[in-house]
DNA sequence: CATCAAGGCCAC
DNA sequence: GTGGCCTTGATG
């Protein structure tokens, strides 16, 4: 492997970050936990405090062990000893677990693996599993399973669309720019893991078994702490590896722009993308690859016809339950004159969707592929078309699924942009400061996660327990929300301890906040209706759940109407409600306070300024913070009472959060 | 021209 | 079908 590159794009490394993916890495890899990689698999112990752990660590790999192993190749090198590269980047096949031979379809791979995944893609395998659909790969073992070794293959980040529908040989594809700047992450990886490495000898680490859920970290500034979710319980008494780091964001992939596409934050974050899943769903769970980089896992009528209702009438459904098929020609078992129809059907939606919004289809596309909830990987492996049908299958009323599209591929013109950019209601007297901090803003993706997480959940399934699935959607905006704040002026100064601080009594009155202006600033509708057909009750999101408060709620928006309330004032209360200076405890309080000064001072001369004629806006804006303080606090009441009587999730930021506000 | 990530080949 | 090795060709 040529590393001889790894210095310059070390330069870039901060601008281009990106999230790593580290779902994936083994429980069982020794390199893991004496490297200290703070991500996936659940290397390192347990009794670091979640907020802390929400660390992405660079690169794309899929979390391969390798940088770990980096890390305890040379345990004794001091912060001055940089580490040497090429011993440092000996990887290890993220699939198998085999020597990485370069990188193949996205990521450094084994050769055994690139090959695999290269002859299913393009010769269309459809394999099944005879087992439980988790059948552990490596490289002994493997060639028993192709379809838990493809599935795992997609797991770890390999993509689809790097294979070459036309068979061109040579040259380079779009993922060049990718690789570069994952071997300068890796480069820094290294050089950071050996510094903590020497962090490292006075903590405690620990092997932390199999919970792979809830690897996290978080930052301040460019300090990370890594370490493993506890679960449920939040301590103090961490073990104190602190690492400079600086936290990766994935872009959301497209077929057709960034190549970038690691999995989600939240997904990284919770150290579960693509994980899990798998041992869900009737049997006979079948993998089908469909040209042009669309990919379906199916499930299908099992051995004892356990056929699944919601896909009885989908046209690409394959029900080869048994066996390794071999589709040649056909997609998934479509006739090929079909499939080319249905393909072109995909085709027209695509470029209708383009000519329509600026967003491209891709993106759409991309949206329920890589934002998907950590639980079904299988859904982000829809086509085109196979969401198309899904939507017609599920009887989503037709108005309902324009809305939702609407939502999704509007959301990049909507308030936050539009306002940004001199579009919105809020452009007049509106500080640089705040026009930052709108831009800072990107409801789209708020939306696409949101809708993405609602279509994946219900995918396929006749029925969800709907306040499970609101925990989920709330705790992926709590992600989100986390992520927004640690790339926020004045937050991302802070100390790790000081972030968490504030994100604690902060996160609940966020969340009721945001909500609010997705419904008043992008339309947000009070509920939708699911694939399975099961109503949503989007409103209840912003109520953390407390239908009750609906009343409340809606007194805070007509209050809100009446203020003339835009994008500006939003985001303006966000950050008072962030950096709140009356948290006790907080080492760098001079700086919450000084930025929450300068908050309150934009948000005044913009009251002033832009909204004159609204008398008094300013007062009248912030005595509406009490109000969602209210909702945001019943909420948390009611999460709390649900989660002790188990009946909320557990395993989540938010019943972490929850916990640790009780403490 | 060197690099390297695609696809291809073919012994197993 | 697998996987190690070879060929190709865009990129810098």
């Amino acid at each position: 492997m040529d590393l001889s590159n790894l210095n310059e794009d070390d330069q870039t490394f901060i601008e281009d970050s990106k999230c790593m993916d580290l779902s994936h890495l083994s429980d069982d890899d020794p390199n893991f936990i004496e490297g200290g990689n703070g991500g996936g698999g659940g290397g390192v112990s347990g009794s670091m405090d979640g907020l802390q752990q929400y660390v992405a660590v660079g690169g794309n790999g899929g979390g391969t062990p390798v940088s770990a192993a980096a890390a305890s190749v040379n345990p004794s090198a001091t912060g001055s000893e940089l580490p040497d590269t090429k011993e440092g980047i000996e990887e290890l096949c993220p699939v198998c677990g085999d020597k990485v031979s370069g990188y193949h379809y996205g990521l450094l791979t084994c050769e055994s693996c690139k090959g695999f995944f290269k002859r299913t893609v393009q010769n269309k395998k459809v394999y099944t599993c005879v087992a439980e659909r988790s059948c552990h790969i490596d490289k002994t073992q493997r060639k028993r399973c192709p379809f838990c070794r493809f599935q795992k293959c997609l797991e770890v980040g390999m993509k689809l669309e790097a294979v070459r529908a036309d068979r061109m040989r040579g040259g380079r594809n779009k993922f060049g720019p990718m690789y570069k700047r994952d071997r300068a992450r890796k480069l820094q990886m290294m050089r950071q893991r050996q510094m903590a490495v020497q962090t490292l000898r006075g903590g405690v680490v620990t092997s932390a078994g199999a919970n792979n859920h809830h690897q996290f970290a978080m930052l301040a500034g460019d300090a990370v702490t890594l370490g493993q979710y506890p679960g449920s319980t939040i301590t103090s008494s961490v073990s104190s590896l602190h690492i400079k780091q600086e936290i990766q964001i994935p872009q959301v992939s497209s077929l057709t722009s960034s190549p970038d596409s690691s999995p989600s934050p939240i997904a990284v974050a919770l150290g579960q993308a693509g994980l899990g899943s798998l041992t869900t769903g009737a049997s006979g769970t079948t993998c089908v690859v469909n040209q042009h980089s669309q990919m379906t896992l199916q499930i299908v009528a099992s051995a004892n016809g356990n056929n699944n209702n919601n896909n009885t009438s989908n046209s690409n459904n394959n029900n080869n339950s048994t066996g390794v098929t071999n589709m040649s020609g056909a997609n998934g078992g479509v006739p090929p004159s079909q499939h080319q129809q249905h393909h072109q059907q995909a085709q027209q939606q695509q470029q209708q969707q383009q000519q329509q919004s600026a967003v491209p289809a891709s993106t759409l596309l991309s949206v329920n592929k890589m934002w998907s909830p950590p639980s079904s990987p299988k859904n982000y492996l829809l086509s085109a078309h196979q969401q198309q049908q899904q939507q017609q299958q599920h009887h989503v009323p037709q108005q309902q699924q324009q809305q939702q599209q609407q939502m999704v591929v509007d959301g990049g013109s909507s308030s936050a942009a539009a306002t940004a950019n001199g579009g919105g209601s809020g452009v007049k007297g509106m500080s640089p400061m705040i026009r930052d901090f709108v831009q800072g803003l990107d409801d789209r993706e708020w939306q696409s996660s949101l809708f993405g997480l609602l279509q994946n959940q219900t995918y396929n399934q006749c029925e969800v327990d709907l306040f499970e699935l609101m925990c989920k959607v709330l705790d992926q905006n709590l992600f989100s929300q986390v992520d927004w704040a640690r790339n926020s002026v004045f937050f991302k100064d802070l100390k790790v301890d000081d972030q968490m601080k504030l994100l604690q009594h902060s996160w609940s009155d966020m969340l009721v906040l945001d909500h609010i202006h997705q419904h008043m600033h992008n339309n947000l509708a009070n509920e939708i209706m699911l694939h399975n057909g099961q109503k949503f009750d989007l409103l209840a999101l912003g109520l953390l759940g407390v239908t009750s408060m609906a009343d409340c709620f809606a007194q805070v928006i007509d209050r809100l109407q009446e203020l003339k309330f835009d994008v500006g004032d939003y985001i303006c209360l966000k950050f008072l409600l962030l950096l709140n200076p009356d948290v006790k405890g907080i080492g760098n309080s001079k700086h919450v306070h000084e930025g929450h000064e300068q908050v309150l001072k934009a948000l005044l001369d913009y009251c002033i300024t832009a909204n004159s004629q609204v008398q008094d806006k300013f007062t009248k804006l912030l005595s509406v913070l009490p109000e969602i303080h209210h909702i945001a606090t019943r909420g948390e009441e009611s999460l709390y009472l649900k989660h002790c009587s188990g009946g909320a999730p557990t395993q989540t930021l938010l019943m972490e959060m929850l916990h640790a506000k009780r403490k």
